[in-house]
DNA sequence: TTGATAATTAACCAACTGGTACATTCATCA
DNA sequence: TGATGAATGTACCAGTTGGTTAATTATCAA
């Protein structure tokens, strides 16, 4: 049926639709997988256009250049990401499971999307020029930061963690724990080929991660 | 003098001087700034060719292609590393001393090899498929476990490192820690900007990054 | 000296690629 | 209903880019 109709629609009744919100979407979504997959320089607007429903003249239309799309693309994607983070609710845990599920969430939250690693790969490849771009990017700064700050402040309020870190600091620990087993899982899957397990080659696992934040900020 | 020189080589004797090794060698240099710089997609063999005192016809003479080229890149790069990192004198230390020195100098090379980490978060894009063309690339993968793999040996059996570790999950956690830092730095500095010092945007110090691993790896 | 091979130069090319001109159709509102 | 602007499709283009052809010069062993 769903064959039928789109078959109706694209062969036998020559009349289209209009219908820019999809149209833009589409042409995001289609951008994101090819920009991921071969980065700024390596993406080609055909392929994208060809990937869509749409033609290469509404890729112009409504992004202007190549490099509009992949800066919609990564504001999008981080985004997404805020949106996900912002679900967490952690306000209600103690201190110390607070930490722990925080940490767990951003490895499984790495772990599964390997797509925002390589766009920002790419873009740090870039040095952040097209990032920088985005007058959104600004806005998101502040929220996993504070996130980190309430749970660190209770943690050291309880006598549980560590005087003197800043949430900064714990957010760039977990984040380059939980990053670098994604983002350099081939290099290191090659290098050490004889000694990873297949699968993901992920080389630390979750609980070890885990682990070494406890043991970072926790009091001794 | 040394202009007169050149200038007399390059402009007055048109005689053409045959030297294959710093042809080469010359090629590779440029590749290899070119290729950080912009990643393969994003490098241009012409570019690489006018930055050379030869022409991009001995590109292909040397190289065969741009992938080529790429490879070689990379397997220089990569060796230039190992060469590096076996220089460390670590069995003269004792354990806890030795992880320590370990874990400094692994820092400071990174920060130090932007071009080098550039590289691999490119190859990284690329899901290892130029590296893995390299033959040469399989034989450097013991020696930095090994070293590891023998410092580890000496803690347990001098009882102040934990048990049940791995040399790959030291060294992933060490990489992991110290490799962020530079490779993130700029979609950190962006995203965090307000919070980082200036410079490097380090946002783990040396200092901290050296706390957790001893943290992670001594006995409680 | 010479002849064969390695190294090098310069001009050239076909395919690719981001981007555009222009015509056309849809949607909306007076 | 008709006209106006937004949305879309088609065909096309000019600059770029990896790669090549063919001719030239250095090098060195015999």
């Amino acid at each position: 049926m769903t064959k039928s109709q789109s078959l109706s629609k694209s062969q036998t009744s020559r009349s289209r639709t209009n219908d820019p919100e999809r149209t833009m979407a589409e042409i995001l979504n289609v951008a994101t997988q090819e920009f991921a997959d071969k980065g700024l320089a390596g993406a080609r607007i055909d392929e994208i256009a060809d990937a869509t429903r749409t033609s290469k003249r509404m890729i112009y239309y409504y992004f202007g250049s190549k490099e509009g799309l992949y800066v919609a693309v990564l504001e999008a994607a981080y985004a997404r990401m805020r949106q996900i983070e912002s679900n967490l609710h952690l306000s209600d845990l103690e201190p110390e499971d607070a930490l722990c599920r925080l940490v767990e969430f951003t490895y499984d939250h790495h772990q599964s999307n390997e797509q925002f690693i390589r766009l920002v790969m790419s873009e740090n490849v870039h040095r952040g020029e097209y990032l920088a771009q985005s007058k959104e990017i600004q806005k998101l700064n502040g929220s996993a930061l504070q996130t980190i700050q309430d749970l660190y402040t209770r943690g050291v309020k309880k006598g549980v963690f560590k005087k003197n870190l800043t949430p900064l600091e714990i957010h760039s620990a977990i984040s380059a724990l939980t990053f670098f087993n994604v983002s350099n899982q081939h290099t290191f899957g090659l290098i050490f080929k004889s000694k990873t397990p297949q699968g993901k080659a992920q080389t630390l696992k979750k609980s070890q991660v885990v682990e070494m934040m406890v043991s970072y900020v926790c009091a001794a």
